[in-house]
DNA sequence: ATCCAAAGGACTGATGCTGGCCCATTGAAC
DNA sequence: GTTCAATGGGCCAGCATCAGTCCTTTGGAT
């Protein structure tokens, strides 16, 4: 008798997809993508991150030293120097076929990001948590034709959602899922329409979770996230 | 200028928190009790597991000589040999305070598996899949008195829910809630009732998914997850 | 003008993990 | 009874990564 095959594929998966360097590139470029780095700020000192990120600072700096050389970053040594977010990004590189795992990104994305925004609107938020979700939705709504740096307060507002939801876990696979979903919508383009509507329905999620009504976030996310969905699918699929 | 706080945590958490050994350990335990290798069965082959792990052949020694010095399973050399799942598995050791992430672990839990089987029950299930439901639910409800295997039987259920929302990421991420709260559910003692109480919840869910109706799936789920979430907030918070 | 603290840059020895190779054991097939 | 294939057991050279240490650059404080 042999392990039940179902759950084992779940289970018996790699341990570790990447090693600690591209891991780290990663975790790097996740962060200037969802904009939690934004253009011309300065990221933490190398032996901070390297902490933080629990790698050696070898390899931290080998991770820099690429992300430099792909003109992300920049580095500025002495006293008050640093590394320092790029102000103009590079264009992500063309991505391959996206897949089978489209359905399978879209399935996460609304489980998690309808979820957190149920979550977060049936606590009690503290006036800082209040501030803070606001604060990011005046954001995105105050971009003036930049795609890219749509996306990225976009990728903020979301994160701030899952983190007024208070649970680190949950925040951090939003953040994960909003990577993968990121990747897939570089390969489409964004129209004006569509930034719109999803400003008016960033709005009611917000008002909904301020308000403390759980099933009005989560049906005002469900409907947000089926119009990029919607978008997706026509734009990969057909 | 910084990079906005809220959102780094999130991402400039640690890469690795554990080494290749003591994830691989952790992986095999997992499987062990969540029941996906149910006691008494092989494994797959050392050479097999390795490759699935994505990890060396030496460190997945390493971690199934562990499990074998802790009990959990044996090895026998020769063809037709393997390592094997033990019949009676120790008890796990008892774990220290569960601290502040018991919120966190249950707002994932909910977020996650209420989800799932909203997702399930919104696709149409291939007759397999529908089968494979059935019998996950049929097992569960089939336990005499031994609260062990009452568990495990319950993780599969739960694991198969997830399965047939046909997200392979999803179904890994519940494997790892699952597990998380099965570490919180060894330290509290298992009642009767409330296995009564499961096996009517579990069937509700099970009938929702397979009727094709999300709502009700999403709130039979939520209603069970209730249950043991104020059956730990009880035992480990008051 | 000098000093100094904070940052990036660079090196080294120790350790963990890998991939490959061969040995030892077992039970079925012949 | 011999053979053989599948499996666990063990070993080793090489690479990745780590922790620690020291050097270099820079600009504000004195």
């Amino acid at each position: 008798m042999a392990v039940h095959e179902g759950g084992a594929a779940a289970l018996f998966r790699p341990v570790r997809t990447r090693n600690a360097f591209e891991e780290t590139v990663g975790r790097l470029l996740q962060a200037i993508r969802l904009g939690v780095a934004a253009p011309g700020e300065k990221l933490p000192s190398e032996r901070d991150l390297a902490a933080r990120l629990g790698v050696s600072r070898v390899t931290l700096r080998d991770a820099i030293r690429a992300l430099v050389d792909a003109g992300y970053v920049e580095s500025r040594r002495g006293r008050y120097g640093g590394t320092f977010v790029a102000v103009t990004l590079p264009s992500p590189p063309p991505r391959p076929a996206p897949g089978d795992d489209l359905e399978d990104v879209l399935t996460l994305r609304r489980v998690l990001e309808s979820g957190a925004a149920e979550a977060a609107a049936a606590r009690t938020l503290t006036p800082a948590e209040r501030r803070h979700l606001t604060a990011a939705l005046l954001d995105v709504s105050d971009v003036d034709t930049d795609e890219a740096e749509y996306r990225r307060r976009d990728s903020r507002l979301h994160l701030a959602i899952a983190e007024v939801a208070a649970s680190a876990s949950l925040t951090t696979a939003v953040a994960d899922i909003r990577t993968r979903v990121n990747e897939l919508l570089d390969a489409i383009p964004l129209l004006a329409v569509n930034i719109e509507h999803s400003d008016a329905q960033h709005r009611s999620i917000v008002d909904a979770i301020l308000a403390g009504n759980p099933v009005a976030a989560r049906q005002a996310m469900d409907e947000h996230l089926d119009g990029t969905s919607a978008l997706l699918r026509g734009f990969l699929c057909g």
